[in-house]
DNA sequence: CGTGCCGGGGC
DNA sequence: GCCCCGGCACG
């Protein structure tokens, strides 16, 4: 336990920076209840679910967390690659899709598909017609509780104002809501194709955009976007290991982009419609590079030397100047080297982790995300700190770092 | 609530 | 660049 701070002094006027990662945006609620009712679910009412979230095309995370969810439960340790290979390739091709009309026997996956579309729908504030009660009730009771539903949707959602959920079909049950609410109805051809006969479905394509921190790439399908993920990221040029197969999930989204590139973006108009994979409409960062940003490959490399290797990352890659060159490198490293070991858990005990509490939705997998690949907040170290040391009467002993309320440099963890 | 420190701002 | 501080996560 000996600081051997008096070397490090000499450089105290450079801050270590160890691991600083993305900000800690916290969103949306987490939701850690299960859902009982879903897990009794058989495959092929999850297969539905899916479908329901492709013809909602503008609910690329909803359709996300849906398949996120199946291939969690669905996922045996081996033997997997059959099924959820032919789902994400569903997923992918998201055109075979019912036709507009209906036979009437469909009736029970109507229901079906019409509480799931509820539910999902469920935090919308347009929901104000009282029809079926007991669909959204019942699909509302597997999540436990209101604050699930209102971390269900949060993660992209909250701001494209969904739509009125009820009218999946007013084919002969109940014509609950009046026919008249038509204000909304290209949210509804957006959300079902029944409602309109006359769909742009064809002017939407899906893109899958990596969710990894400043990646933000976009592939048009979703074996590119897991490749990319897989090689640039996560570090594994081999296809698929048999646990964590389907970790790249976590790390991709599904985006819509239109085929007329106005939609909704700022005034850029610049050189965005030349490639068909740069996004029209990619709500974080207009700027985001296409390619993998520079830190890509020092975070490849190192993910590769860990030894498990692939969720955990981070980025040993000075941003302020008063953060660099981390001179525990040649001497100290034992000691740096230690609270690095125990970031967090390996991607695999965290995969299986979620499958605990795998729930509904994406802010699980975005959290997860979060605590994997960016790692809020470095350690808390459990020594003392210059602060704690030498008191606050005497802050001028206090380290560079402390008194400037950064990392402490001094007494290193 | 104390502590560590990230992000941001002033100069 | 240096310096400070609000505010947040964590214990
Ligand atoms: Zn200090």
């Amino acid at each position: 336990m000996l600081h051997s701070w008096c070397f490090l002094r000499r450089s105290e006027t450079h801050m270590i920076p160890k691991a600083r990662l993305g900000k800690r945006s916290p969103l949306g609620a987490l939701v850690t209840s299960t859902c009982p009712g879903i897990n009794l679910e058989t495959g092929e009412t999850v297969v539905m679910m899916v479908a329901a979230g492709q013809q909602a095309t503008s609910r690329a995370d909803g359709h996300l967390g849906l398949k996120m969810y199946f291939q969690c439960g669905g996922a045996g340790e081996s033997s997997v690659d059959s099924s959820p290979s032919s789902c994400s390739r569903s997923v992918s091709s998201s055109i075979d899709v019912p036709k507009s009309q209906r036979s009437p026997h469909e009736v029970d996956m109507n229901e079906l598909m019409a509480a799931m579309v509820l539910s999902s729908l469920s935090c919308s504030p347009l929901l104000h017609s009282p029809a079926q009660p007991d669909l959204t009730a019942a699909s509302m009771e597997c999540g436990g509780g209101e604050l699930s539903d209102s971390g269900y949707w949060s993660v992209g959602h909250a701001h494209r104002s969904p739509a009125p959920s009820p009218p999946i079909k007013e084919s002969d049950a109940s014509p609950a809501t009046p026919p008249d609410e038509g204000v909304d109805m290209e949210l509804d051809q957006v959300l079902f194709d029944e409602p309109a006969p006359r769909k742009r479905r064809n002017s939407v394509k899906v893109a899958y955009r990596c969710l990894w921190p400043s990646c933000g790439k976009v592939l048009t399908s979703v074996v590119g976007i897991k490749r990319h993920i897989r090689t640039t990221h996560l570090c594994r040029g081999g296809e698929h290991e048999r646990c964590s197969r389907s970790e790249e999930d976590f790390y991709y989204t599904e985006i819509n982009q239109w085929e007329h590139p106005q939609q909704r973006s700022p005034p850029h108009s610049g050189h965005s419609g030349s490639s068909p994979a740069s996004p029209a409409s990619s709500p974080s960062s207009p700027s985001s590079p296409p390619t993998p940003s520079p830190s890509s490959p020092s975070c490849a490399a190192l993910s590769c030397s860990a030894p498990s290797s692939s969720g955990s990352f981070w980025q040993v890659q000075s941003e302020h100047s008063y953060q660099a060159p981390p001179p525990s490198q040649h001497v100290v490293s034992a000691a740096a080297a230690t609270p690095s070991c125990r970031w967090t858990a390996p991607p695999t005990t965290c995969h299986k982790q979620s499958l605990s509490f795998r729930v509904r939705s994406v802010s699980v997998g975005e959290q997860w995300l979060q605590h994997q690949s960016a790692p809020s907040r470095r350690i808390r170290g459990e020594a003392k700190k210059c602060r704690k040391v030498y008191g606050i009467e005497h802050r001028d002993q206090w380290c560079t770092a402390c008194r400037w309320k950064k990392a402490c440099q001094r007494f290193l963890d």
